[in-house]
DNA sequence: CGAATTTGACCGGCGC
DNA sequence: GCGCCGGTCAAATTCG
């Protein structure tokens, strides 16, 4: 487990991973302040937010590949079938989360799920089904080199499910916000490819504020930004689309001291690149971003062009380094 | 004792 | 129409 930096650019979701096509990939490296993002998905109309996302590293920078195949198939939603944007991170145990825009009606049958013994399934089944076909949320996968699965990112959640996944020796865990009224999901799993790297999903929005470490960390994080955290849609030009962090600010500052769950090694310590556990990126320096909106909604680029650089300045933190400057919520200034 | 996890069953969409 | 597969439910079990 040595090779924990790929590139940021020898990354190929759709190879490792496929995944909805309004969902993110996310890869973040540790070697460089670069972002390189292809940005450009499909959000839902009715979302407010666009989505949220974090990662971590610590004086690092996320490497942010956005995959976007427009094509949403307007009737299967959640089908996991399609490329998603995934953030890598190649600091170990760091914390991802987020979450993205909706309006989940909750429990947004999509599948499977039994209807309460009560309800006339027959019509009550059905119209629901109709009405809520399955609102999509974008979803947000983040790749992080790390031996733990389940990455502590300041939410509590609940595993509700385990399904093994095909082509891959490794299960994938599904996990529900503890918060009753939070409708964010997330999923895990291990790639198949690296095993090293777990990929995280999320889906859906949090309502609430981080509630800290879920179990035996002290209560190191918790979130006052729930501001921004609602965010107004359509707010920035062109795709429209806002990207919002999590409030617990974009990334999930976790002093050395705090490990999730069971002892990690070594090798997967988070403090990436040495000394900074603290910082995401490195002040003073500056994220590349890459845009390349894969047929996006809002893609301003031509796929099969070459992707256009972007430097903008760190100190707008993660926003900056993975929010490519058109999607950046107003209200963040 | 309450909360979280495990795990098999179930449901629905999609491809063949 | 059938089977596969992803996703979810919920009872049982485990953990703190």
């Amino acid at each position: 487990m040595d090779n924990r930096h790929p590139g940021p650019t020898d990354f190929t979701p759709e190879s490792t991973w496929p995944l909805d096509s309004d969902s993110a990939y996310f890869l973040t490296d540790d070697r460089d302040s670069t972002v390189l993002s292809e940005f450009g998905w499909n959000f839902n109309p009715d979302d407010p937010i666009g989505a949220e996302e974090r990662s971590d590293l610590a004086g690092s920078t996320s490497t942010l590949v956005d995959q976007f195949p427009e094509n949403s198939s307007s009737s299967s939603a959640l089908r996991s079938s399609d490329p998603a944007p995934v953030l890598r991170s190649a600091s170990t145990n760091q914390s991802v989360s987020s979450s993205s825009s909706g309006d989940p009606p909750e429990r947004s049958t999509g599948s499977g799920g039994k209807p309460p013994p009560e309800i006339p399934s027959s019509t009550t089944k059905a119209n629901k089904k109709k009405v809520q076909k399955r609102i999509r949320q974008p979803r947000f996968a983040f790749m992080t080199k790390s031996e733990v699965d389940h990455l502590e990112d300041g939410y509590r959640w609940r595993k509700y499910g385990q399904k093994a996944v095909k082509n891959s020796p490794y299960p994938r865990s599904y996990y529900r916000c503890t918060n009753s009224k939070c409708t964010v999901k997330k999923r895990v799993e291990r790639s198949s490819e690296d095993p090293t790297t777990v990929i995280t999903t999320y889906e859906g929005q949090h309502c609430h504020h981080t509630v800290a470490f879920p179990r035996g960390g002290g209560n190191h994080i918790i979130s006052h930004d729930q501001s921004g955290f609602s965010a107004a849609a359509g707010g920035g030009g062109g795709g429209g689309q806002l990207m919002q962090l999590p409030p617990v600010s974009r990334f999930m500052y976790y002093p050395t001291s705090i490990q999730p769950r069971s002892q990690l090694s070594p090798s997967n310590n988070l403090t990436v690149g040495g000394s900074q556990s603290h910082r995401l990126v490195p002040a003073g320096s500056t994220a590349h971003y890459h845009d390349q909106a894969g047929g996006g909604s809002q893609s301003t680029t031509n796929p099969d062009e070459p992707i256009p650089v972007v430097t903008v300045p760190t100190d707008e933190g993660l926003l900056g380094d993975i929010v490519p400057p058109g999607m950046r919520n107003p209200l963040d200034g």
